[in-house]
DNA sequence: CTGTATCCCAGCGGATACTG
DNA sequence: CAGTATCCGCTGGGATACAG
């Protein structure tokens, strides 16, 4: 069938369920940063605001939100307050990306890149990213390890053979 | 300083404010996806799940929901409705996703590799995603047009021209 | 099997006012 | 500048019951 050729390869479709909550580092990775404030921020990060009230406003969020969304994601780890002083004026803290925060580049990257795809206007995308160096414009893509560009339908699927046991337990013990 | 290194390069951090919702592809994208239950059910879609109920189940949702987000992501684009008859039974609808949905590909495997590396549990990984061709497991990747792999403070972000152009003039009408 | 309708709750997020 | 406190509306999403 033609729609075979859409999807991924593997035995995740015979599947009985899911726990998607527990057991999918998607929705892990949603319920840190999930929220669209969390998602703005992060951005912000990326484009250099450190300022408490820079990153509310440029996030385009009330400071309510701001300061609850950055305790969560300094406690999640993907910032990090810094102190700071500029000359003539008191310590201050700055909010600065970890490497946890940083790591989420491709994901960010990625969604812009598929808003800009389908979802511009007639000017266009409004953010161009390029490469300093180049200055040729990015792009996020799925590469294996071995430097070969995946395509959705050339990906298979694996359930980690720990899970799958725990599974089969399971599965058992719900019958018996 | 060496927060500098961690940020993009540009202008961004200068800017007065930002229309976070009308100006950024990643908050349009996340207008469309950036739900718990849209990223389940393409998430489904990509592991080859296609009807209605399996869709429901397997993403970890109510049917009420999945019925609402289904809809919402065929009028999208991401999904679309196709006919198909198992032998002996009536014609039925399947969903299946379109490029614009396949298109997210790289976003969701970016997710899934910043959570099975900051929130796997002791276990490992739920979900290996491996190259079908070769056996090596996947990552997402930044790369520029010219190919080379791009970290986040090797990137420069730009505004494009229309839109510095109508920022200016908004400014000014403001400030008149 | 593929949904729809209704009720309900929790959380996100805006607005506003206030504090060190 | 960097938050906190309060109030309130909207929506996501679960549960349950119902329908073609």
């Amino acid at each position: 069938m033609a729609t075979d050729s859409m999807t991924l390869k593997g035995s995740l479709a015979d599947r009985d369920s899911w726990d998607a909550t527990d057991e999918c580092s998607i929705a892990r990775a949603l319920d840190v940063v999930g929220t669209h404030s969390a998602m703005m921020l992060i951005r912000e990060g990326y484009y250099g605001s450190h300022r408490f009230d820079d990153l509310a406003r440029r996030a385009g969020i009330t400071e309510a939100i701001a300061a609850k969304r950055l305790r969560e994601l300094v406690d999640a780890g993907l910032f990090c307050k810094r102190p700071y002083r500029e000359p003539g004026q008191r310590t201050r803290d700055e909010y600065v990306l970890t490497e946890r925060g940083r790591d989420l580049f491709p994901a960010l990257v990625s969604l812009m890149s598929w808003g800009d795809r389908y979802l511009s206007d007639r000017q266009g995308p409004p953010i161009q990213l390029i490469h300093s160096g180049c200055g040729a414009p990015l792009q996020a893509s799925v590469r294996c390890a071995a430097g070969h560009e995946v395509a959705m339908y050339e990906a298979t699927a694996e359930i980690s053979p720990q899970r799958r046991a725990r599974s089969e337990t399971r599965k058992s013990l719900s019958r018996g």
